[in-house]
DNA sequence: CGGCATCATGAAATCGTTTTCATTCGCCCC
DNA sequence: GGGGCGAATGAAAACGATTTCATGATGCCG
């Protein structure tokens, strides 16, 4: 149907062969030839067909993206960073969405593998115990997690992933919280098996507390930004002795459905209650009050994400690149991959706003 | 290097033909067989490479998606939306973004068309007149748009989209906003030559101003949600004469960041001015005042968009699917599409709210 | 003028599937 | 018992590219 290399070929009166070097190293043609061919083309619409390119490469240019849902901020603006990325190093990029679902994350990179991706970009619930990612290592695919912090040792030290350091940037904001005289401090959570990134920062409050030798309250665990519905915690709020002073949410969106929550309560925030969030989004600052949070570089975290995986699909592919001498002398080191840096820690910034005040008087230290 | 269909005959005994009947069409192959062949594939990790598959079936399975940006949530939310629904039918998805330019947009759909995708989801800067939109008509490859929202009759009255009815939900907003007891309405819009959606609701604006003998007011254009520097519109808003009552935003993001600027300037929203979006993102109702504007259904929008694409992929395929008798009687119609419906308009809904108010007493009508 | 590199090109194999066509076998029925 | 038929299978040709190897022509040098 559509034009193939053949009918350039036929049309133009020389072999396909010639047809493809003309296409890949046009130095090796005359320039007659190459005239002939470049009319014919033109004259066919011809458009390589990546899928026959890519059958007989081996490779396809395009690596996967696997996140929870778009619905949340952090995750398009990471996605953003990926194909900007993908598209300077002339990558396509195959995506798709988990819902917070394990059994959707196998069926996603199932999906993936099935198209001979290079390798996968993914953030998963659990990173720690996932097979998802032993099956990606099994088809020894390379892949990054992003968001999701691997354990600095243990089985898995070898997986690389793109992160901020959740539990000492959870730690930082429940400390900015008692820097200015908060004492008791809830810790508003996702649920914990949605997401290892919660139970990190959960860590992280701790943290703050106990060196500030306050006594940690157990988290509240809620569904999916919805906490109307948990009654204890309508109680909780509506005591004046009972409440806490601020609330420490785990995520943005959350910490946005706790204001409007408080609001409907009758509370003032952040003149009865200060609220925190994490995740920064974009809309926080546009807000008023400012909604304080930990600010994460989601576009560069998808960013960083895909030039460390590229990085390694092209490691993992000896030579063959472009032009790239590559010289890399096959040093006899690990079997894989190992040399650069997996790991990547990136910054996190505190973002100060209006949401957040010292506590009201009464709750101020005698 | 990874097993294929070849080896997995090899080790069952079996031709490669029967491997792929099992794959295929499991009732044709015998028991004792399809046991070995099953054992063998198991034993092997054997997983079918879809890139065989689609250069011999000459489709992929696969859609391309092209929006602006990630930025903004509503393109987030339509993307979701499609993923959902492209993985309910089986099909995966290819993503791109153009950050508004259209000649990213011909990059992108020139990389899509190379991966032989089987259809493309879009939306561009300028339905009207689109070098890509008449690419991808040459290429007889179905495409939908998406928020863009064509003509009703013209010259490309065959294409496909789904948005909303722009004009009217824009002219919905503003009589709303006159039966509040506007009078002076102010319209604040990104660049039209960057979506002509702006524009539409620009016409929208025009409509309901008319429709109310008032005179309307010439838009503002600004760049990309900043619009600090325009200093013509600083002066307006700090004459309390010159300032219009209301201000009526092209999108919810415009919509937030004169908010943000106008409490910068001391005024107060709904006190001094009132402001409405258009998109109804989510997080506009999680705020306080809730965002005022009209909601467009994003994801639903995605969704309609990939049916729509599937359904017209799989009739320019005629039968070949699966199961489907599909005894449409190739009706000799006009050449290529026609029959369904194209140019889906969804229902768009007015979000009130509290950014929202009528005018300040001083400019109530004498 | 012969020998030999160099250059431009073509023929054919290959990648992993699906699918058509043929073949073999067993079985039923006349 | 033989003809015919259906079921199960295999051999081989596509699909669209890249790449290796071979070949012919050309030019250079001795």
């Amino acid at each position: 149907m559509r034009p193939s290399i053949k009918q350039v070929a036929h049309l133009a009166g020389v072999s396909i062969a010639t047809v493809s070097r003309l296409l890949n190293k046009p130095g090796s043609v005359s320039a007659e030839t190459a005239e002939k061919i470049h009319r014919s083309i033109a004259e066919l619409g011809f458009r390589p067909n990546f899928t026959g390119r890519n059958l007989r490469a081996g490779n396809s240019r395009t690596v996967g993206v696997v996140v929870p849902t778009l619905s949340n901020t952090v995750f398009a603006q990471c996605l953003q960073g990926i194909e900007l990325a993908a598209r300077a190093l002339d990558y396509s990029v195959m995506f798709t969405t988990t819902e917070y679902l394990p059994e959707e994350e196998s069926a996603a990179v199932e999906l993936l593998l099935g198209h001979r991706v290079d390798g996968v970009i993914l953030t998963v619930a659990d990173a720690g115990s996932n097979a998802t990612l032993d099956l990606l290592e099994r088809e020894r695919i390379p892949f990054v997690l992003t968001y999701n912090q691997l354990a600095t040792s243990g089985p898995t030290t070898h997986r690389a992933s793109v992160s901020v350091d959740n539990r000492t940037a959870a730690c930082d904001a429940v400390a900015y919280l008692i820097g200015l005289g908060h004492r008791r401090i809830q810790m508003l959570s996702g649920r914990f098996n949605a997401s290892d990134r919660a139970m990190q920062r959960y860590y992280g409050y701790l943290d703050a507390m106990q060196a500030a030798g306050l006594a940690p309250l157990p988290a509240i665990e809620v569904e999916r930004h919805t906490l109307t519905a948990a009654t204890d915690y309508q109680q909780m709020m509506a005591d004046p002795l009972q409440r806490p002073t601020a609330l420490f949410c785990s995520n943005d969106l959350l910490a946005l459905s706790a204001m409007r929550d408080l609001r409907a309560l009758g509370l003032q925030v952040p003149g009865d209650i200060s609220v925190m969030g994490f995740d920064g989004i974009p809309v926080g600052a546009l807000m008023a009050p400012v909604l304080a949070s930990v600010v994460q570089p989601s576009e560069r975290i998808g960013d960083v994400a895909l030039r460390t995986l590229v990085e390694a699909i092209e490691r993992a592919v000896p030579a063959a690149a472009e032009g790239h001498s590559s010289q890399s002398p096959q040093s006899p080191q690990s079997p894989q991959s190992a040399q650069p840096a997996l790991r990547h820690i990136l910054p996190h910034v505190l973002r100060e706003g209006g949401s957040v005040a010292p506590p009201p008087a009464a709750h101020s230290p005698s």
